[in-house]
RNA sequence: GGGCGGUUAGCUCAGUUGGUUAGAGCGCCUGCCUUACAAGCAGGAAGUCGGGGGUUCGAGUCCCUCACUGCCCA
């Protein structure tokens, strides 16, 4: 009998079991649009299916351990996914890891050299095998999470970027863009990772302040005759080591100090080489000496320097940033230990004028930390600025263009929050030429062969899937690939195109790229917008642009956007709102809270403090007070199960069918029940509105609201009374107010179910005592409102009713009523009030515990009294009152009437106020103010009949 | 240096286009094991809305300014 529970709520003995069962069935499969297709004869049919709900898993790294920050990002997108699906769309949500070029590979090598071997003994492609067993091995741990977690993924489209079909379109990608002119090869500034051995983005370089030096070298100026003059220009730098390469000193145009040294040369020390002077206007005349030394190959601003005026570029390191042949007697020292020794040099030469404390930026390479050399490599660049060959936009025109409004001022990508357009968009204006090669081994390898006779790069042709046999130049067969690999986010930002097979679309295949694409969401954090949403919208866009529409009809940018919104959510911080670190130590695992709290209420907590812009400090007190926000649900099931039962036995029971809908309340059926179906309605509007708006925290605490504060509260204390079994009793009013209670429970866990799925997938089928209409209630409508079931009326009845019970608990407190003692209450009121009271009043003498409600005109004098606008009310009881303690209550609440008195009347003593403010507001404050005075004369009068 | 955000109760945060006397959760204080729940129930205390100025009949909300703080980019 699934009716009989635990007392207390246990989520380690359900989640688990639940969790599999999802996966196991395959619960959140969406059909492939083919195969709809095909059982409904047409792709019309399919086309006029349910509108789909799309959205793809922004994929964790291959090698990576879910961490706070993807759990909120998957709550939000489950809660989301859930939501849509219930609701009626065709909610398809497809996970997938990217192959993390440089991480994985690193974990590979790190296992090889624990045995003693490296990469390079193995050879690339034994290597390479060696990968694949490692992500067979380790790589799917996050996904395990994942489903661990619930998440309500279609776990049959689960990609992988080097998978055939991804890698496919990867390289299809590359030839096209190639062929456009957009691919192109060079030699370049790029930043490099002596320890990854690879040059790495802009991106993935990040910037950390050290304290480090400027040192003031003095470079003596030579006369043309090549002899040294015995004056010196002193140059500063953060990196001594690099002068080994200067080619020049910069000075500004205009730097009076300098102007006698405008043509002269120098003579550059430890490397006696001979150096111009050159002016430029980017040299900063504060900054240290105001002369710069120019290095072309080992800064990027000095290689843009160097372009200017045709600088030679040296190159004094090589890729492990040791000195390289290039740097004399420095040759074979790592870059720091050749540092010190040039720096101890210089000074032994009497040439190093000055060392200052600095605190500069220094880059860092993302993935392993270590400092980034700037070098100068060949590299392969994709062209983001540039039309292609044909003509037309360039990649980055397009993708701003797919954020800016159109002429009818709507937008074919949403941001929200909608600050993060400007950031994206002035990202998007002052993006450079992306730099796509990798110096690896593990990704998709370049598909360019070079030519070992005349030199030349041949790729093939877009849709050949063969690789070249010959060089499209001079036809020699000498021909070998390319050794780099592409930049991970290439393909991934691929994914939003390739995951519905293209650049495979066929009338046979394109279907679910019909269906699909483009895809409804991308939910993700803003520490990847430039990473991935940025790449997926500048490569969605173009490729799927030249994707006709399923009617045939040409694809024009609002459908050839990867996502239609983007929503941007914040950063988990710890409890302090510090970020969370590895090396701080103060990372919260969020398996680990799951584990102690249950997966829903870590899921609440996130989604309850997700409101967007705010960072979100993850807490567990809020935790823990959501688990006992489940543990109340459960209990009330236990109470409702209890019932159920009890009714069954006195042959009472609720018909099943009369279930999974929304609940409507008779115009005759008790207040209570009128009114919890009408906050169910109103609860459900609101939970509807706020999805809608990605306020997650609004939903939350309507739906904590309601089921806390208004059902379990009020609703089921008052339905207590109407739950009598005995033989006596009126059996079709106890039928009725049961199928209600049973009813609004079931709705509202459907309500719940996209914040907390376990726990109501648990106690949704206990509902149906283990025969749900569904295989979950993942799978049964989302509670949608009815206009015709709000209803005010109850909503006023009830709210005064809960002020009296309020007011009356407030009394017995002062006056010292024992807790369980019950007594009479006196209570003056108007005639509708006591009509309504008089109806009700068994509600007001079970929840307030009064034997009985005399209704009086006045209140007996030496009763201590509570007054609201409507009504006054006292608590008859011998104890006798403790008048320094009412005195004191008196005084307090005299002294709040009398400021808001006051305020109200000024305000309505204003000409301006009364002319201008609207006749509500007007009308709104002369009432507040009227029932202030009333109050006001009546606390005044009870403290008078104190004293006296 | 450029840009963006934040500052509301002890803590973490809400607060819709300016409109009546500013809310929630947690924490705190008091009293209760009231047959669903002590992970609970009932009652209560607690805020010059960062400072200053301005606009307005009216400002937590709009503008200016200062302070503190966080983030992004260079």
């Amino acid at each position: 009998m699934p009716h009989d529970l635990p007392k207390a709520y246990d989520p380690t003995a359900i989640e688990d079991q639940w969790a599999d069962l999802w996966v196991r069935k395959n619960l959140f499969a969406e059909e492939t649009s083919a195969s709809i297709a095909e059982e409904t004869s047409g792709r019309e049919a399919a086309a006029g299916a349910k509108p789909a709900f799309t959205i793809l898993l922004p994929p964790p790294n291959v090698t990576g351990r879910l961490h706070m920050g993807h759990m909120l990002n998957q709550t939000e997108m489950d809660i989301l996914t859930r939501w849509r699906r219930m609701s009626g769309r065709r909610a398809l949500w497809v996970p997938g890891t990217d192959h993390a070029g440089i991480a994985t590979q690193m974990m590979v090598e790190r296992q090889l050299l624990a045995e003693g071997g490296s990469r390079e003994q193995l050879g690339r492609e034994k290597f390479i095998e060696r990968v694949w067993a490692w992500k067979r091995h380790y790589g799917g741990a996050i996904l395990d999470q994942m489903k661990r977690l619930g998440a309500s993924v279609d776990w049959s489209r689960e990609y992988f970027t080097m998978d055939e079909r991804l890698s496919v379109a990867v390289r299809e990608a590359f030839v096209r863009l190639y062929h456009q002119g957009l691919i192109y090869r060079g030699v370049y500034i790029v930043n490099w990772c002596p320890r990854c051995q690879t040059a790495i983005s802009d991106l993935e370089v990040v910037h950390q302040e050290q304290k480090g030096h400027l040192w003031e070298i003095r470079y003596p100026v030579v006369c043309d005759d090549g002899s040294e003059s015995g004056e010196f220009l002193t140059v500063a730098t953060t990196r001594p080591e690099t002068m080994l390469g200067d080619t020049a000193v910069a000075i500004h145009p205009e730097d009076e100090r300098y102007r006698h040294l405008h043509g002269k040369k120098l003579r550059l020390p430890l490397v006696n080489r001979e150096i111009p002077i050159v002016t430029d206007d980017w040299v900063s005349r504060e900054f240290g000496t105001g002369a710069v030394k120019v290095t072309p190959a080992h800064d990027p601003n000095d290689f843009a320097l160097g372009e200017r005026h045709r600088l030679p570029s040296i190159n004094v390191m090589d890729d492990r940033g040791h000195i390289n042949e290039n740097g004399g007697a420095y040759a074979g020292l790592d870059r720091y230990a050749a540092r010190k020794k040039i720096v101890a040099d210089l000074e032994e030469q009497g040439l190093l004028a000055a060392v200052k404390d600095y605190t500069n930026n220094v880059g860092h390479c993302d993935r392993c930390k270590t400092v980034v050399e700037p070098r100068l490599s060949t590299q392969w660049f994709l062209a983001v600025n540039k039309s292609p060959k044909k003509g037309g936009p360039s990649m980055a025109e397009m993708a701003r263009a797919a954020v800016k409004p159109d002429a009818h001022g709507k937008k074919a990508i949403q941001f929200t929050p909608e600050n993060y357009e400007k950031i994206y968009l002035n990202w998007m204006e002052e993006i450079h030429d992306w730099c796509i090669s990798r110096q690896l081994w593990w990704g998709h390898r370049i598909p360019a062969w070079r030519c070992a006779a005349c030199g030349e790069i041949t790729v093939p042709l877009a849709g050949a899937s063969a690789d070249p046999a010959a060089c499209a130049h001079c036809g020699s067969e000498k021909i070998a690939q390319e050794t780099d690999v592409l930049d991970t986010w290439f393909s991934s930002g691929l994914l939003p195109v390739s995951v519905f097979d293209w650049p495979n679309l066929t009338p046979d295949t394109r279907a679910d790229f019909d269906a699909f694409y483009p895809t409804s969401l991308l939910v993700t954090g803003f520490d990847i917008l430039f990473f991935w949403v940025a790449r997926m919208i500048m490569m969605g866009c173009w490729f799927s642009k030249d994707v006709p529409m399923p009617d045939g009809s040409p694809r024009e940018l609002p459908d050839a956007v990867p996502f239609r919104e983007v929503y941007i959510h914040a950063l988990v911080r710890d409890a302090n709102r510090e970020k969370m670190s590895k090396t701080k130590g103060n990372v919260v695992d969020p398996i680990e809270i799951v584990k102690q709290y249950g997966t829903d209420a870590v899921r609440f907590t996130l989604a309850s403090m997700a409101s967007p812009g705010t960072d979100i400090a993850f807490n567990v007190a809020r935790t823990e007070g959501y688990r006992a926000f489940a543990n109340k649900i459960w209990n009330a099931a236990r109470f409702i199960f209890m019932n159920v039962d009890k009714a069954a036995e006195a042959g009472i029971k609720v018909d099943s069918a009369l279930l999974g809908s929304m609940p409507t309340a008779a115009a005759d059926a008790p207040l209570e029940a009128r009114w919890i179906v009408a906050e169910l309605h109103a609860t459900t509007a609101k939970v509807n509105a706020s999805l809608a708006n990605y306020r997650f925290d609004e939903a939350a605490s309507a739906i904590y609201q309601f089921f806390w504060g208004s059902f379990c509260d009020w609703y089921l204390e008052i339905v207590k009374l109407r739950l009598d079994f005995a033989e006596n009793a009126d059996k079709i009013a106890t039928k009725s107010a049961l199928t209600t209670l049973v009813q609004v429970f079931e709705a509202a866990l459907r309500l719940l179910s996209p914040f907390m799925p376990f726990l109501t997938e648990e106690l949704w089928r206990a509902v149906y005592d283990g025969a749900p209409p569904a295989p979950s209630i993942a799978l049964a409508r989302f509670p949608q409102t009815l206009e015709a079931a709000s209803n005010p009326a109850s909503g006023a009845s009830m709210e005064m009713l809960q002020s009296l019970i309020v007011e009356i608990r407030a009394l017995r407190k002062e006056i010292g009523v024992e807790e369980k003692a019950v007594a009479p209450a006196e209570l003056r009121t108007d005639a509708s009030l006591r009509g309504m009271v008089e109806e009700n009043r068994e509600i007001v003498e079970r929840l307030a515990r009064v034997s009985e409600v005399r209704f009086v005109d006045q209140i007996a004098t030496g009763l201590s009294k509570h007054s609201t606008p409507s009504f006054d009310v006292a608590v008859v009881y011998e104890r006798k009152i403790d008048v320094a303690a009412e005195r004191e209550r008196l005084t307090r609440d005299i002294a709040k009437y009398e400021k808001g008195l006051a305020a109200a009347e000024r305000q309505l003593g204003n000409a301006g106020f009364l002319a201008k403010a609207p006749a509500q507001v007007v009308e709104g404050l002369k009432k507040q103010e009227a029932e202030t005075r009333l109050l006001l004369e009546k606390a005044r009068a009870a403290l008078d009949g104190l004293s006296g």
